[in-house]
DNA sequence: GCCATTCTATAGCGCCCACTAGATAATGTG
DNA sequence: CACATTATCTAGTGGGCGCTATAGAATGGC
């Protein structure tokens, strides 16, 4: 057994709570006593169990991902197309996005926008954590036009680069307060640019 | 003749370095220190010259708009249909949110996201100034479904709020990385998306 | 020349930041 | 029981923040 007096906080819980403050106002914004504050849990065992604060806010951004983050991959793998998978990705997005009781907006995209120097390593962090989603859509985008699906001519970069705006600036709208239903009619409307598929033309 | 000692750097040139930092890193990671530095002005002079850390965002704000955002208004004014301005205003979104030598992206969109309580205000006034933008689109698409341009089931609330994701979108693509080409795709395949034109459907 | 006025420079204010030293409490092990 | 180990608490640390008191420099008015 684990010796030394045990914790006595839910860690998981402690975590989902700084979770919850990182995504509503980013790395900065959230000073090391609003965390104690949202968590329960004083400095010293706040730093015995996490770390340091970007030590933290990355263990945050990895339950972040885990919990609300993982539909757009699962959309990516589970649909038979590239269209049907941004579809479903642009739809549950709008979900995600404006989840009663939950921040608004995408935490990815929005806890870490205004930076000074000492958190540049996060900011960059997040850049790569969004531009490997663009790249994932992008192959997804690419596979259907070697496959056939989509036309030989489709700009693979470029439409996934259209999808990402889409996403991150229905994030943008959730957080200044759209709600779910116009966002639901946006990704439907946005789904018109896409490219008509082969199988669309007749003869 | 005003009495006293005269001022003795050129107040507009200082005020534009403190809108390219803002701009930049937004309100709260640029310091007074950062300010003096980037504006080549002591701090008493600094707050001689412009009040407090927050009016001078505020005038900076105002120089952005007058200066990189007019485009948006002019697009509305000038173009005899919405579909056409709004084509225009995403195109020259690409140029303006890439420019040569300025920040990425669009001031008023990353310029305060990361926010402790005492800059709730500068965000608030933010957040209505982009929905004060996409009202203008709003009433600009509601005048042509007006004048028949446009189908009279279009939702012009819906339809506004997606040109918004899409110029808001591509300004955050702007601030990972992504060319100026690629913005302009991007913008071009965002239109497909809007509605046929009355005057497109034949018979 | 001399004063009132206005700007500039040095130096530092109080406050909050991320973080921690040191004492104490609660456990497993013998 | 005593002891090693680990968590917790109080009470700070140094440093950067926005902002400013005070003294000195540069002007116009007389």
């Amino acid at each position: 057994m684990r010796r030394g007096r045990p914790r006595s906080f839910d860690r998981d819980a402690a975590l989902r709570a700084a979770t919850m403050e990182f995504w509503d106002r980013g790395f900065e914004a959230v000073s090391i006593a609003d965390l104690t504050r949202a968590m329960g849990v004083k400095a010293p065992s706040l730093y015995a169990a996490f770390g340091d604060k970007k030590t933290l806010f990355e263990e945050a951004i990895e339950s972040y991902v885990r919990e609300f983050g993982g539909f757009i991959d699962r959309a990516l793998e589970e649909e038979p197309t590239a269209r049907r998978a941004v579809a479903r990705m642009l739809h549950e997005a709008a979900s995600w996005q404006t989840l009663p009781g939950y921040p608004r907006g995408c935490m990815l995209i929005s806890a870490a926008t205004n930076c000074t120097p000492q958190s540049n390593e996060i900011a960059q962090g997040l850049v790569e954590r969004r531009n490997e989603g663009i790249a994932a859509v992008e192959r997804r985008i690419a596979a259907d036009v070697e496959a056939g699906i989509l036309p030989s001519d489709t700009d693979a970069h470029a439409l996934a680069v259209y999808c990402t705006v889409v996403l991150h600036g229905m994030a943008q709208q959730a957080r200044d307060g759209v709600d779910r239903a116009t966002l639901e009619i946006v990704a439907h409307t946005a789904m018109a640019a896409w490219p008509a598929e082969t199988d669309d033309i007749p003869g």
